[in-house]
DNA sequence: ACCTAGCAGCTGTTCAGACCACAATTCCCA
DNA sequence: TGGGAATTGTGGTCTGAACAGCTGCTAGGT
């Protein structure tokens, strides 16, 4: 019945005030807060406890200190890499499994290709035809991630869906050094890394066709060949389970 | 040619060695980092920029303070508070379309049941069960919504992805108030409801008998049908995109 | 008139010291 | 032996100060 009051500490009264008034709309990305000495007479608290507020805000990614500014703080537009930050820490906690972030950008990844699929302009097409030369022109392992990571970029871009561009940006970042390790170990075998850029080619040209089935298809298998070797059978099960369709209903009970 | 130097704050060094001593294992969860005044001495800096170290890390989860302990920070078993709430400013801020929420949450929910239809337990059944009965014991739209929003939230405990879980999480309280205007306008029109309670138990039923293919679809069919209304044509076909496979393959080109 | 070097002011960053509120511990007295 | 009061260590806050970096203006020279 009773709720827990909140005992606010002060410098979390101040969070929340210019949190709210970034989320209003009253601060713009590219905007500046006011100095901190200002916002000391405004909240009518101590210096450090803006500094402390500032820095929670700055962790979150909303805004960006920089000394020598003539403004103060500026609010930012990106929280991406703050999100992206706390969810490799997550990883390495291991709160969250593996397995899961790779779950997550099969299934998530094969929404944005079909969705691209029936969405994509040409100039799209044309940015994933230059990601994928960039991945064919890539010498070195950390290069050919990152044109990866483009080529995807583009497809969530396409697919024009908010949640699943800023979710899956922050789990690709997440995973990248991942998919860096499983493709591409440096030179040689160069075998996996051709088929990879060839599932890719594949994908493109389903994209082009408006085939959304099968870019979503292509899309879920590539990413599974390119993470099941790292990970042990049960795991595979769990993300092959999202591969096909089940044709067994009620079976296995 | 040349890597911008980083020129790290003081506070910024003071964050990462103390991260990196959590992310090592030093400090289990329940272990008690050294009070502040001794990390002042430890560390060679002042008492603020320990704090705002400190309040860095306690925004993102890893660490709580609390006023009156004879043992300094204590160690923080789970991050995930600390992300949901980010994402969920970071959804906020982006101002995302209520369509975009909309697609998100078929695409995460046909996911999650397909999942939650191979992992589920019989005690995951029991609580799905008992959501349906409140949704049809309540009284208001807002016990209604709340229900509903029970029901899909085992779902996702049933799935077992914590990516999944939590971005759903924080999609479906962004959705929240949609969904009780959608469904049930309060007294009368209990037509819908009935409907849309059906519907959750044909969801139930194919997840009990491990039929992911239904439960995805009959999740996202009652999905669009709860929200179609309150979206013209046009939305409603980037929705509709996501509901049976493509029949047509570079048809409309 | 134009350009540039230098200066003043404002910004964030860090430090030191002090005080308060709070909770756990300890100690003393009934 | 039990309970309450004093002690102690903790985080939370404030103040004042000094420093470093950038910005923008200004004064000087060309």
């Amino acid at each position: 019945m009773f709720t827990p009051v909140d005992k606010k500490r002060a410098f979390e009264a101040v969070v929340q005030q210019i949190e709210s008034a970034i989320y209003a709309g009253e601060y713009a990305p590219g905007d500046f807060l006011p100095p901190e000495r200002t916002l000391v007479e405004d909240f009518g608290v101590g210096r450090s406890t803006v500094r402390e507020a500032l820095r929670i805000l700055e962790s979150m990614g909303l805004v960006r200190t920089s000394p020598g500014s003539r403004s103060g703080p500026e609010v930012c537009g990106s929280v991406t890499p703050g999100l992206t930050r706390m969810l490799r820490g997550a990883v390495r906690m291991e709160e969250i499994p593996v397995v899961d972030l790779v779950q997550y950008r099969i299934i998530a990844g094969a929404a944005a290709n079909r969705l691209a699929a029936h969405l994509r302009t040409d100039e799209h097409l044309e940015r994933m035809e230059a990601a994928i030369e960039a991945m064919e022109a890539a010498t070195d392992a950390a290069t050919f991630a990152a044109a990866d990571d483009g080529f995807h970029v583009v497809v969530r871009e396409a697919a024009g869906n908010r949640v699943l561009g800023m979710v899956g940006g922050v789990i690709q970042d997440a995973t990248l050094d991942l998919v860096a390790g499983a493709v591409g170990p440096s030179g040689g075998a160069s075998r996996m890394r051709r088929e990879f850029i060839a599932d890719h080619r594949r994908i493109l040209a389903a994209i082009a066709g408006h085939d959304g089935d099968t870019a979503a298809r292509l899309a879920s298998q590539t990413l599974y060949d390119a993470y099941s070797g790292a990970l042990d059978e049960e795991q595979r099960h769990r993300l092959a389970v999202l591969l096909e369709p089940d044709v067994r209903n009620s079976r296995d009970h």
